[in-house]
DNA sequence: ACCTAATTTGAGTATACACTCTAATTTGAG
DNA sequence: CTCAAATTAGAGTGTATACTCAAATTAGGT
């Protein structure tokens, strides 16, 4: 029935309740194939029929674990995000030098994901809209975080004043890092520092 | 014969030599089909048989006057970014304050549009190219006349330092752009008026 | 009026894509 | 060993896309 699919897909994540460690592989096997060639060619490149020919698989068994392409994807993306989080704790003793490091480093190390990164999150089709979220809420723990390292740092700071100064060199950030999308010769790093100087950060 | 569609497309832009009448109202009526597709849903609208449509012509007759759908598309997107332009001219003496509210008006009054004009230069397919170098074109001669304005306002900056800053506010406004195109209740302007202050321009 | 070249037509091509469905097979808990 | 549930296969569906082409029509200079 066409419940088997849905069960599989609104399963608690995390949860391997009911799961044959065959499944279990072939997912992991799916997630590597696809981040590959996402890193390797772009959103282009990640076509069903390559991720599937990479894993292995056959379509059937990638939609009996995965509700749609776009969920692979996402969740790529998301694990790729991570990964170069300096503080996966959430202690909250990252500062300002690490937050931007951590930055550079997802656009440096994982060039091609940073592209689909911004580039689900911009398309405006259905698939898109799931991106959108997850970018702006990824944007606003940033924020947050960007906002508690300043005030951390600087000790007269508001935290609304934070929030727009977070805002501010966060936006720089971005749109230094588009540039350098479309340019790879552009001298991102540089440029970031520098960014981060003017707002009193010498990272 | 092939030659057709050829000559058609690489004769001198400008010139309507050996053109009839009605090719050239052809055009003009596919081109506003085209930004207005686009201005009502994005790239995703703009369908070659939705511009056909609303142009009331047929597919030939679109091939005989663009050589590729991208190419209508590019030039709404060069067309829409000009006319936006505070010195169209070229004379040289508008001031940062200027430049700055000409960015935020193109992103203010044509945010779909804006939206393509990203989005087609990150795209990384084959028409993308085409895109990218011109955004590229585009964003270079923006930071040279962001640069003489810096310059005329700032006596003692040199040329060099200039083009840095320069590099520096339109990559903090085209950060706070994406930020605003992925969430329009998002306060582009006075964030983008927040970063030029930061360079001590008051806008 | 004539004639060449510009324009228009519109059915047709090619193709790429995400996704479905049923039946067969495999797994592993009891 | 058994059996229900999990997994897999893979051919097939449906759809949307940009683009082509040969033939018919029209424009407009001379």
């Amino acid at each position: 029935m066409a419940t088997q699919t849905a069960v599989r897909c609104t399963r608690d994540e995390g949860t391997d309740v009911g799961r044959y460690q065959a499944g279990i592989e072939t997912e992991a096997r799916i997630i590597d194939a696809t981040r590959s060639l996402l890193a390797d060619g772009g959103l282009e490149a990640a076509t069903l029929k390559a991720i599937c020919d990479r894993a292995e698989v056959r379509a059937g068994s990638f939609y009996n674990l995965f509700g749609s392409k776009e969920e692979a994807i996402l969740q790529v993306v998301r694990e790729a995000i991570d990964a170069v989080d300096p503080d996966p704790e959430h202690v909250g003793s990252d500062t300002v030098d690490d937050l931007v490091n951590a930055y550079i480093r997802f656009f440096e190390e994982q060039p091609q994901l940073a592209r689909v990164y911004v580039l689900t999150s911009l398309t405006s089709d259905s698939s898109g809209d799931g991106a959108r979220k997850q970018f702006l809420r990824h944007h606003k723990r940033r924020v947050e975080r960007f906002a508690d390292a300043m005030v951390r740092n600087q000790s007269g700071l508001s935290e609304e004043d934070a929030e727009v100064q977070a805002e501010l060199l966060l936006g720089a950030l971005d749109g230094l890092a588009v540039r350098w999308a479309l340019d790879t010769s552009f001298a991102f790093s540089d440029y970031a520092r520098r960014a981060a100087d003017r707002f009193g950060y010498d990272c």
